[in-house]
DNA sequence: AATTCGACCAACCGCGACCGA
DNA sequence: ATCGGTCGCGGTTGGTCGAAT
């Protein structure tokens, strides 16, 4: 036996909406609301639509500040990172852009920005401007399109996932479901927020100076195994785990002196072999690290050989310290401002 | 000019979650 | 604790369009 329907489908009307009946759902809603009970909805606004009908038509179109048109660079790039992070909950990455739903965003990613990320077509910068389609019969009711926003700012240097991104996103296709429960830290407006399920850690913070960080579980701490980043800038991630390189000491998580004992302590003690480079007052050198004898240096080129498949026959030829191991990777595959991490756990290296 | 094909997106569908009786 | 009604979500479908052939 099936499920029982919703409404009796052989006397609601399906299909396209026509303007008259956006029209009285519209005027009824904004009058007298929806009254908690969509079922019920359409007998009292005098329309043969199936209750579930006439939410996805409010939600989805008529509702104000529904944002139609182009995505931005910026919205591109908050939906992939959460996308990569929680999967296609739609509704919660709809949550995150003002005025964008859940259909829209999903429709958007089935259609362009999943093959975009898949490099099938070139990112937004080159993408060709499609022309004005005259609109569908069915949104003959739409309002007039809002007036044209200012020019937006310069873009960053960086717009799209980089390479690693990209691969991770690949990669994470592969990876087990993602856990059912989670939660999202508190978000306000214009605040930065990140948190770590047990495979991921997500942040949007480019301020470089505050960040917060959620783990799921105490094993998350532990198995860590992608990094992603929303951002170009130099940014501090705070977790036990990653150790965040910037190509200057503000950008680096463990700059901050309790997250940097707390690291150096872990590392002592788990391997003993890592030794961070100090200034003269006791602080961290500029993206400075060092490995001592055992694995040392060794240790350092065969994992840049795994990780992105680097020859690094130039830089173990070289007299060069920690740092510029460091420098020889932003120089050669990162460039400048660019962030490295060393994953503790899974001896992992990124960059971005 | 006609046909085919792929992109796009509004709308539909079914399931699980939730809530109140 | 159970049941029925409703909501909300995410996957899928189908109509329309422009481009390509």
């Amino acid at each position: 036996m099936g499920r029982a329907p919703c409404c009796d489908k052989a006397n609601v009307k399906r299909g396209p909406w026509s303007p008259e009946e956006d029209s009285k759902l519209k005027d009824y809603i904004e009058r007298f609301g929806t009254g908690s009970n969509w079922i019920a909805l359409p007998q009292k606004v005098g329309l043969k639509r199936c209750g579930k009908s006439c939410r996805l038509r409010w939600l989805n179109y008529l509702r104000p500040n529904i944002k139609h048109g182009e995505f931005s660079d910026e919205e591109d790039r908050i939906i992939f990172n959460l996308f990569i992070t929680i999967g296609s909950r739609w509704s919660i990455i709809a949550a995150q852009l003002p005025g964008r739903t859940d259909n829209d965003i999903k429709n958007y990613w089935n259609t362009k920005l999943k093959k975009k990320l898949m490099g099938l077509i070139p990112n937004s910068h080159h993408r060709k401007q499609p022309a004005p389609r005259p609109p569908l019969p069915r949104t003959a009711s739409l309002p007039p399109p809002p007036p044209p926003s200012p020019p937006p700012p310069p873009p960053p240097q960086l717009l799209f996932p980089s390479s690693y991104e990209i691969q991770s996103y690949q990669q994470q296709q592969q990876q087990p479901p993602l856990p059912s429960t989670y939660s999202l830290p508190p978000l306000s407006k214009g605040c930065n927020f990140s948190y770590m399920n047990n495979n991921y850690l997500f942040t949007t913070d480019n301020s470089a100076t505050t960040t917060t960080t959620t783990t799921t579980s105490s094993s998350a701490a532990t198995t860590v195994s992608s990094v992603l980043n929303s951002c170009y800038e130099p940014f501090p991630i705070k977790d036990q785990d990653l150790l965040d390189f910037g190509s200057d000491p503000g950008s680096c998580s463990s700059f901050e002196q309790q997250q940097f004992q707390a690291a150096t302590t872990m590392i002592k003690q788990e391997e003993g072999e890592l030794q961070w480079q100090r200034d003269n007052n006791g602080q961290m050198m500029d993206a400075g690290f060092d490995f001592e004898q055992g694995i040392g240096i060794g240790y350092w080129a065969e994992k840049m050989s795994d990780c992105f498949g680097i020859d690094c026959s130039d830089y173990l030829s070289s007299s060069g310290s920690g740092s510029s191991g460091i420098n020889w990777m932003m120089d050669h595959h990162a460039g400048g401002g660019s962030q490295l991490m060393v994953d503790q756990d899974e001896k992992g290296l990124y960059y971005f």
